[in-house]
RNA sequence: GGGCGUUUAGCUCAGUUGGCUAGAGCACUGCCCUUACAAGGCAGGGGUCGGCGGUUCGAGUCCGUCAACGCCCACCA
């Protein structure tokens, strides 16, 4: 094809002039004739789609990206889909805090309702449909922008593969799922203790908790025995007494062995309770007896359940004590209760510690302490435990067998950076208990079954009515079993829906479901999974890639992909985490306008797997730089010629030298894409290109610009370089490299077989020809600048030093030497390398 | 309390199985408007490789230990 190359190359417009031309040609469309080992399926994280985009994100997705498009040009057709995260409480927020709305199930929907253009304040109720409806109309606008970064970026996503983790394929996936969970036995339902966020009114999971350290009150608390003698205890959750169902103290602690087996009374409210031993109870902590109560803490579930404890609980969901004075108050005790009844947990906590000081039953002063307190990793108070009826799915942190053998999956599963692999090991052998799927929230997908009203008018959570696969997916709130009518809701005989949706992960750890469609297109299905890479965050190991893991497990005996990628923790120029609080969060459209998306994308690339980073504009600079280095290293390189000229041209020792260095190069980026390290091969591609620029262009210029076959020697040389070049950077600079492409070939570089050594090494060879040349040239431009002259100044006979094979190395390319270095000639003196080169007396 | 990671030039980072005087870019200094590129090129100064101890002919690299920082986990009495 004839050249086209623009005078004056640029950088300008080239994001949005590719894009156009890739989605109309669609490059990177998958194609889906293609059976499974010619795939390259990736499992793309679903970006959570509630405002902007963060940079963590960005370095992510571009690390991911130069991966897909490595193994395109490697020859796989990849499957490279992308997901909206768009389920879930950052929604409901967001949609809260926009329209200032807030849902109120209750409420019949509202067909005419139309959203607020402003923020209301106080809140709007409105009914559930019509809050959903905000949640869909708003993440719908989020999403569009975000695919717009996403293309100005360069991500080689097939835009026809997408999905939002709350349409209604998404939906059915995930219900389907949960319903064969539910039909082997790995959902359950169960009425127990949960944490509760008493703000979100939510059960919340394992994995959704943070230790955080707060401030708190030792306060010595005397119980008394029947005799009359005290038992101190230390308690920071006074308030919690009037729900003491035991003391404790552990088996071998010689203090308190004569109390084990007897009863004590509790400090005003007289309640009698036994004292037990358990070998959780920490002697060294407080007086070595706890207060058992139901429930202050998660240690108090793992006693009630394992020393079979009563249960008076009198926390309610909304966090205050309970109005109504417990049946086992009685007397003074229910009159004591009186006094903190109604009230929220901390203000009960001031009022009981007066009231058991007046009592003479506190001991010495409170004592201020720090300590860590569960908080749901969203919420701002600290949880409480509140029994209620939930769903769970079985996770192995109640059943070895099962963590045994998500454990071997781990292992099984290929892990980079590979210590990665010790934080998912670590989360498995620390679950204590199943995976609680069930939220007590709006926006999300709904538990998928009804549950029968028996005639007493009492519900039978035991049979749940469970829809058919056809049906889904189904919302039970609205829709009506096989059965039944509408009527018959709520009404003794008739049913109920379940009100509770999934938990965000229930329908994420589905990712590969459903972006490869496995509950609809099984033909897709067979072809893209198990999936090869899963990229994702460090922070997510124990939610999103353990839930995979876990319901790949179930599903299809086996792991959801070969190859996770786990990329490094992003910090702001200052190396300090980013987060919103501290509004020092960066935002990549800004810098993508300012240093272009190749140059986000080259400082993406820069940080190596797994390791943290800083955003660096310094590096985004140099990427820019190297990508106007490609446009016009190319253009000069392309531009003696105005066809492709035979590579057996390629004759002389110093181009032959050049294309073997090359060929290390093509090996050395082809071995680390191999091992995922993107940050080596774009390292190795860029010093090589360097020296390209600077070394082999600058010698083989002035061959260049002459006739006959040593000029046709180089043009054929800079053109197989420039060809390999292109590819070589191709996954990380998509745009620079597509636009040289096009000077001089036809199709998308994003789609040309990846360089190979063989392609070059036939026209390779000679020794290392170039790299001795280049170190004479060092030291003949060293001389030059010391001597403050021009780089084209003069020199006389240049004497170069060296062991026999280096002076022969130089030899032969001697020609290109003189003229480059402008030099008389050069003598050759055997010995150690050295050269000395003396600048001609005038060269004007 | 446990685990993982990091610590190399003023800054941001490479350094792949231990091997010749430890590298890059930015910043700094000097020179060059050389016909691909001045939003450039050429060259230069700058480092007790976190501390201590060990293995080895040889340690930035392996082992032990300590410290600082970051992240993850942990039963809140």
């Amino acid at each position: 094809m004839a050249r086209n190359i623009p005078d004056k190359p640029s950088l300008e417009g080239l994001e949005e002039k590719w894009n156009r031309h890739w989605e109309s040609r669609g490059t990177y469309r998958f194609d889906r004739s293609k059976t499974r080992d010619q795939v390259y399926a990736i499992d793309t994280p679903p970006p959570t789609v509630s405002g902007s985009l963060h940079m963590g994100s960005v370095f992510g997705y571009v690390q991911t990206d130069t991966h897909a498009r490595y193994r395109r040009m490697a020859g796989k057709e990849v499957f490279y889909p992308m997901g909206w995260d768009d389920n879930g409480l950052p929604t409901e927020r967001r949609v809260q805090n926009f329209y200032g709305v807030r849902c109120d199930p209750s409420l019949p929907y509202d067909p005419d309702f139309v959203p607020p253009t402003e923020a209301q304040d106080p809140p709007v109720s409105i009914s559930r449909r019509n809050f959903i409806e905000l949640c869909h109309g708003l993440t719908e606008e989020d999403e569009k922008v975000f695919e717009n970064i996403w293309r100005t970026m360069g991500l080689s996503v097939d835009w026809t593969q997408t999905y939002a983790t709350i349409d209604d394929h998404t939906r059915r996936t995930s219900q389907q799922a949960f319903l064969n969970n539910l039909v082997r036995g790995e959902a359950y339902s169960q009425e127990a203790p949960v944490l509760w966020d008493i703000d979100f009114q939510t059960a919340v999971a394992q994995a959704e908790l943070e230790d955080r350290e707060r401030p708190g009150t030792y306060h010595r608390v005397a119980f008394h025995r029947p005799d009359g003698a005290a038992v101190h205890i230390e308690t920071t959750r006074p308030e919690l007494i009037c729900s003491c169902v035991a003391l404790v103290a552990h088996p071998g602690d010689e203090r308190h062995r004569g109390l084990i087996g007897t009863t004590v009374l509790t400090p005003l409210f007289g309640v009698e309770v036994p004292v037990v031993a358990h070998e959780l109870a920490d002697p060294e902590k407080g007086t070595g007896v706890a207060m058992i109560c139901t429930f202050g803490d998660t240690t108090d579930v793992t006693w009630w359940r394992e020393l079979d404890l009563p249960t008076r609980a009198v926390i309610q969901r909304d966090g205050r004590l309970q109005e109504e004075t417990p049946d086992w108050l009685e007397g003074d005790g229910a009159a004591a209760y009186g006094e903190i009844a109604g009230l929220y947990a901390n203000q009960a906590r001031r009022k009981m510690t007066e009231l058991l000081s007046a009592a003479g039953n506190l001991v010495g002063e409170p004592r201020e302490i720090v300590h860590p307190v569960k908080f749901y990793e969203r919420g701002e108070r600290p949880l409480e435990i509140v029994t209620s009826r939930q769903w769970y799915i079985r996770n192995g942190g109640r059943e070895d067998d099962l963590r045994k053998e998500l454990l071997e999956r781990g292992e099984h599963l290929r892990w980079v950076p590979d210590f990665m692999g010790v934080r998912y090991r670590h989360w498995v052998e620390g679950l204590n208990g199943d995976w609680l799927i069930s939220r007590q929230r709006f926006f999300g997908v709904a538990i998928p079954l009804w549950y029968p009203v028996l005639d007493t008018g009492d519900v039978d959570y035991e049979s749940p009515i469970v829809p058919s696969s056809e049906q889904l997916p189904v919302d039970p709130g609205s829709d009506v079993p096989t059965g039944y009518a509408e009527s018959q809701r709520g009404r003794p005989g008739g049913f109920v829906g379940e009100l509770d949706i999934m938990d965000t992960w229930a329908t994420s750890s589905l990712t590969p479901q459903i972006a490869g469609h496995w509950v609809d297109d099984p033909d897709l299905w067979e072809r893209v999974f198990p999936m090869d890479l899963r990229p994702q965050g460090p922070e997510i190991i124990r939610t999103w890639l353990f839930s995979s893991l876990l319901r790949s497990h179930f599903e299809h005996n086996g792991l959801p992909w070969h190859t996770a990628t786990i990329n490094g923790w992003i910090l702001d120029p200052d190396r300090k985490k980013m987060s919103k609080s501290k509004g020092n969060v960066v935002t990549p459209m800004p810098l993508i306008e300012e240093y272009g998306a190749e140059a986000v994308r080259y400082w993406a690339c820069n940080g190596r797997p797994g390791v943290d980073t800083a955003v660096d504009f310094g590096v985004m600079k140099i990427g820019r730089r190297l990508a106007i280095k490609i446009l016009n290293a190319s253009r000069f390189a392309l531009g003696f010629t105005t066809a492709d000229v035979d590579p057996q041209a390629i004759a002389e020792p110093i181009d032959r030298s050049m294309l073997a260095g090359l060929a290390g190069t093509v090996a050395t980026a082809t071995e680390a894409f191999e091992r995922y390290d993107y940050a080596r091969a774009l390292e190795v591609t860029e010093k090589s290109f360097w020296g390209f620029t600077d070394d082999y262009v600058e010698l083989v210029k002035s061959r260049a610009y002459e006739g006959g076959p040593a000029a046709a020697s180089a043009h054929a040389a800079l053109q197989l370089a420039v060809g390999a070049y292109l590819r070589l950077f191709a996954p990380f600079l998509p745009f620079v490299t597509e636009e040289v492409w096009s000077w001089w070939r036809e199709g998308s570089v994003h789609r040309m077989p990846w360089p190979t050594v063989a392609e070059l090494e036939s026209h390779a060879g000679d020794g290392p020809v170039l790299e001795a040349v280049a170190l004479v040239l060092a030291e003949v431009r060293r001389v030059k600048s010391e001597a403050r002259r021009s780089m084209r100044a003069a020199v006389g006979i240049v004497e170069v030093s060296g062991e026999p094979d280096v002076l022969d190395a130089v030899r032969l390319a001697e020609t290109d030497l003189v003229n480059t270095a402008n030099a008389a000639g050069i003598e050759y003196l055997e010995g150690e390398f050295a050269v000395r080169a003396e600048l001609a007396e005038s060269d004007e």
